[in-house]
DNA sequence: GCGCTGTCGCGAATCGATTTGACGTGGCGC
DNA sequence: GCGCCACGTCAAATCGATTCGCGACAGCGC
């Protein structure tokens, strides 16, 4: 097994080179502590003799014990937790600030691969001072545990709470019950949804007051009881993930043929902006006019020009700046502070998707 | 400052409570060495009864001296870099591989948010054991120039060639021919050209030969050159990302109504799908029939749903194995192999939006 | 019963840096 | 001129694990 940085020069050889102690030519780099400039530059100068590019992470980190890394658990593997634009602004903005702190993102798939263990085995015992949750705790999260048991203090985004874990969330609950009160006054009815994932496992397809009752994860368990505060939907139907497809397949069902047209619904709230995006391309498809024969609201506020010349109407949320309160969360815990909770606030904003409902 | 992980057990405790020395403790936990299975029980034990979870990662990188930690530089932040599918779908495809071998995934912004400082301080210090360049590697790149100096290996993806580092690359050149090769086997003579970002700043309009020459960063350089070994477009637009909302810009440019009909291009190459997608999307406002009016092809063979009805034509590129060639490349480096240099086959799939050329 | 062989556990060195308390020196105050 | 203080440097301990070579002990064959 060939190490790694074999040859490479070492602080001890600098500070041989140098005639220093390595005390002293660690102080050279680290600055922490008094020492007159010429040895500081004598140092230097010893140091780009020899190449050498500045302490070794790993011996620093040993030391320190902490890696300056924070590990990202995704829901999935990257390729589908980032084909949704909403996870990707998250970890911009977590990105942003976490970054100004010299902090780096490790990404961490958040299913195991293998039969058999529960965990990635990075989430087991790859170095992170802090783990981040971003998507959908649910209760016994094998990830969680696992990480409460190595030590990893963790940040939760959008799910249960966890005890001592900050949380940053945003008004699921409220955002949807807007959203659904905007349809309402527009005089609809027959409001059909569709749902994000909300049970441990996936499934495609309607969903009756029985499996509603095992909605688990979050943020779709919320937004499902914001519609609820509201009305009662005539129509529900679950998607494996937030995919514009889905959101067609959904639509498609729901608008379909073979619903009568005195029972078919006039507007359709989607959990999410790609499932809306999906609903309003089915609907084009079925040759339905959008708002005029059906009203579609979404969830999330993101800039879709590739559904031009339709504009969404959505529950606007905070993404980046979810991203950012998530990243100051993990910096609070670094720091040691008391950990907190925080709810972002989220904005109806009318697009050209939502209109009066048909007579 | 507290330390990270104040309290937590370590191996020491655990030996000491199961009564064995250190390394015989250490040999129970990594399987590598004799132990009796009655031994390891022993210390097995202990450490579930002092709630120890395992090596500390610190300890256990210094020794080896590596971080089982691949940096992935991403051109830019990840709001921008994943917002292409492209991006996301690459990504995927390595970490796949490396997360086979117990690798992480470290995202690193490839450009410094600091004023005066050239690369990002990850680039410069965190621990990494490869890194890999994903997109563009310019010449003088400076955060190729940084790595190195740290002795910190480096695989590329799509850029010029590097000493001594492992290079994966797609027939940009040859797919580019063969696309517009179609295009003009169906009678197409007057062809524009919607460019990636090809110069070492980023620009946006119509381009004319002197800036073509400066056509520095990979894989557009590469892509108009295709392009010029078959025939000389009429129009080149370039643009500063690839983005359907760029793809609208450039095809508005290209098709408006300030262009006579007699001169407008009857076909659109662009470099990405997903400017080939705001093309589309483009024409559509326009009120030009797709392929009837114009004919578009992309690069990438992307899965669009949204672009429904449209399927475009576009040269696929195998862009999870391009991740996966990737992940090997670096597993190859670790294990000391000859680098090497691959090129990914590429192939065009005709769609619904390429067509015999208007009369 | 002696010696040889193989197995398993142990001690100590090592990875590369940080940090603390001690120490020497030179300057300054009284 | 003596003593004290401040400043800068250094030696040594420490972080937590891995690994190598040695030694002890048990079993077996003759």
């Amino acid at each position: 097994m060939t190490r790694n940085n074999a040859g490479r020069p070492t602080l001890a050889r600098v500070a041989e080179r140098a005639g220093v102690s390595v005390s002293t030519a660690s102080l050279a780099f680290s600055g922490a502590g008094p020492i007159t400039p010429e040895t500081r530059d004598r140092v230097l100068a010893a140091a780009a003799e020899l190449a050498y590019s500045g302490p070794n992470p790993l011996g620093r980190q040993l030391r320190s014990g902490r890696s300056g890394i924070v590990g990202v658990i995704i829901g999935d593997n990257p390729g589908r937790a980032f084909r949704d634009p909403v996870s990707v602004k998250v970890l911009d903005g977590l990105m942003q600030v976490l970054g100004e702190q010299g902090l780096g993102v490790l990404l961490v798939p958040g299913t195991s691969r293998v039969e058999g263990v529960p965990v990635d085995p990075l989430v087991a015992s790859a170095a992170m001072d802090v783990a981040v949750l971003v998507w959908g705790v649910v209760t016994d999260d094998p990830n969680l545990e696992a990480l409460q048991r190595r030590g990893v203090r963790v940040v939760v985004g959008e799910g249960r709470p966890v005890e001592g874990a900050p949380l940053v969330a945003i008004e699921d609950r409220a955002g949807s019950a807007e959203a659904i009160r905007h349809l309402v006054a527009l005089g609809h009815t027959r409001i059909a949804e569709i749902a994000l994932p909300f049970g441990r496992e996936e499934r495609t397809g309607p969903v009756d007051a029985q499996r509603l009752a095992q909605a688990d994860r979050t943020p779709s368990s919320n937004r499902l009881a914001g519609v609820r505060d509201v009305v009662e939907p005539v129509f529900t139907w679950e998607t494996p993930a937030s995919l514009v497809e889905h959101g067609r397949d959904a639509a498609m069902a729901i608008l379909g043929e073979w619903v009568p047209d005195s029972e078919r619904p006039t507007a359709i709230f989607a959990q999410s902006d790609l499932l809306a995006a999906g609903a309003v391309i089915a609907a084009r498809e079925l040759g339905l006019r959008v708002p005029e024969d059906v009203s579609i609201a979404g969830f999330d506020g993101l800039d879709l020009p590739w559904l031009s010349p339709d504009v969404l109407t959505s529950v606007h949320q905070p993404l980046g700046e979810k991203g950012a309160a998530l990243g100051r969360a993990v910096l609070g815990l670094l720091a040691g502070d008391e950990p907190t909770a925080v709810t972002l606030p989220v904005r109806l904003v009318q697009g050209t998707t939502t209109g009066p409902a048909p007579r």
